[in-house]
DNA sequence: AACGCATATATCGAACCGATATATATAGGT
DNA sequence: ACCTATATATATCGGTTCGATATATGCGTT
């Protein structure tokens, strides 16, 4: 118990115990789904999970031959799938990880002119923008209600403090106590 | 310009940008620093980072021996790498990810009990609370004093939502409209 | 005296991302 | 009518990065 991260394999299984799907369904849940705010992979870690947790009889395999399409594999998850998943949950993981090249390029920012400042603080709160409107409105488990709420909650505190400040941030507006070092430049 | 993130040989340079340091020093930074909330970098990263930065003459090196302990290798910026640093910058990049495996625990906790569902919950509330009193209250410079700010800010925002809604969480309760699927178990 | 912790560098296996390859169907622009 | 982009669907490979471990030493604590 104690700190560890999930893995790929821990992740998939929680998104097959919501109903079985594909790999590509799958990753379009990561990108366009209700946990692709604090969660992602990439083909190139799904599928070698999926046929991991296969080989551990911890998903079965479907094949779904379609007319003029890829052949589909629908992976469901199993009695042991399930209890594996539930023992992952138990562990009570710590890990909470951002990085952000946006909060870097703010960070650096002094560094770059006003106008490349205003750049990289738009693009930002476009981002903070189009997130809000991903966020599902109506979840049907309190669990996902409250990630959800809660994603909706933070962005929207990040988009305000983000348009109180952007005057000051562009301008480059010294704190009171300035004891900058000269790094060349600007 | 457009779509990409920056690699660790360009955080260091950053890092450096604000002053000589050993690769020990800028791990610390990662952790401890004032841009450890939004970024993070191993030794196993930084070390062939740094090797990688002398051979392109972007860093210095001095090696300053020291009695009993390991000697130090402190790292300067050069010209070329201030002006690789800007030319990074400049690219504008659009990368955003959080990766949080607490948020991954309460969005599957309807597959857990109240108990395990409190466990999680208060862990992820005293993260933010630990994390709310290490940032930094006077900054130096504009552009990290905004950094630090809206980390104050969106930490403070994500700690009130979790904090209104623990009880309706741990009980479960369910959403208004309830269409949840049967998942065995509990 | 023993143990853990801080300082400091370095490497290695494992995990993971991002890009690419393959194959086909539909939708939209010119 | 044609051509391009996008969507469906699986799979692999190179490269980046993490996490753990190794090495070496001093200092503080039990």
């Amino acid at each position: 118990m104690g700190d560890m991260a999930y893995d790929i394999k821990t992740i998939c299984l929680g998104a097959l115990s919501h109903g079985d799907a594909t790999g590509y369904e799958i990753r379009k849940q990561f990108e366009e789904g209700p946990f692709a705010y604090f969660y992602d992979a990439s083909f190139g870690s799904i599928y070698p999970a999926l046929n991991k947790l296969l080989a551990d009889g911890l998903v079965t395999c479907t094949t779904e031959t379609q007319v003029g399409r890829p052949t589909k594999k629908i992976y469901s998850i199993t009695e042991d799938g399930l209890a594996a998943l539930r023992a992952a949950l138990a562990q009570n993981p710590i890990e909470h990880k951002l990085r952000s090249d946006f909060l870097a390029a703010l960070f650096f920012g002094h560094l770059v002119g006003p106008s490349e400042r205003a750049k990289s603080y738009d693009a930002y709160c476009d981002f903070y923008r189009t997130a809000l409107g991903g966020f599902c409105e109506e979840a049907h488990l309190f669990s996902h209600d409250l990630v959800q709420g809660f994603g909706r909650h933070v962005y929207q505190a990040a988009l305000e403090y983000l348009e109180n400040h952007r005057d000051e941030f562009v301008r480059g507006d010294a704190p009171a106590a300035d004891v900058r070092r000269a790094i060349g430049g600007e």
